[in-house]
DNA sequence: CATTTCAGATTACACCCGTAAACTGTAAAT
DNA sequence: ATTTACAGTTTACGGGTGTAATCTGAAATG
């Protein structure tokens, strides 16, 4: 349906984090859900809840005086979108290298590999 | 080193990506590689060349008129940062779920399912 | 030498972003 | 019915980004 991707910043991205793992929440309640982590003031998370309804990334449903506010972008469409865009241009669209950069690294924990090795079997057992 | 950690942007990065793959570059030589893809007019490349030059990101080596632009900042070093704010931000720091994410796309090819299948196995065997 | 050329430097400009203060309108309290 | 409180809206503002046009100084050419 004709995506509008007016991409959603930094900053914004903090807020939807908050509304998928809640699935919604008053400006208030994302306020102080960021605030110790961010430092910003209340009216910075307002700004912000602002851009991401002019962007149609999240929806208000008024209760009482107030909103309510529900993502409308989906969560893992947006992780979609990001980890594509990465590893497009980062590692030539494989995902591959960008684990063996991470193992380079020593960047795999304990329960990567475990994760890893898991899932690999998976994919070798279907199909 | 005290890294500036003054980011590069976007299509900064897309200059670096021709001169971490050449190793240097004159500005015309970049503008070459990146027009096509991007459409940027030379003016442009100049542009990105003299932000990439204040940010300390790449050297600059006069070569008669013109000159001879090589990265500073390493390709790794990027990668690195990159990938693991990425990994931070969106997958709670482990890479695992970053794969399966792909895995539940179907964005896993052939190649690479055979490359971490390796990689799994490379990582069982030492130590 | 005078002139042309052309690589790089300077300037431009609109929009986005982070960060917030000020304003406004209506619901709550007196 | 007034006054107050407060959720949401509007305005602000400096810096970054994408995208370039214009300027400048020195090298190449006649």
């Amino acid at each position: 349906m004709t995506e509008q991707p007016s991409r959603i910043s930094d900053a914004e991205s903090t807020l939807m984090q908050v509304l998928w793992d809640r699935g919604e929440a008053t400006a208030d309640e994302v306020f102080r859900a960021v605030a110790e982590q961010s430092g910003w003031q209340e009216a910075t998370v307002k700004t912000l809840l602002n851009r991401l309804l002019r962007k149609r990334a999240i929806a208000a449903d008024r209760e009482g005086r107030r909103y309510r506010y529900r993502p409308i972008l989906q969560r893992s469409d947006y992780l979609a979108e990001q980890s594509r865009s990465l590893v497009d241009r980062l590692f030539g669209g494989r995902v591959a290298p960008l684990v063996a950069h991470f193992n380079e690294h020593r960047a795999l924990s304990r329960s990567d590999l475990e994760e890893l090795r898991q899932l690999i079997r998976e994919l070798d057992d279907e199909q």
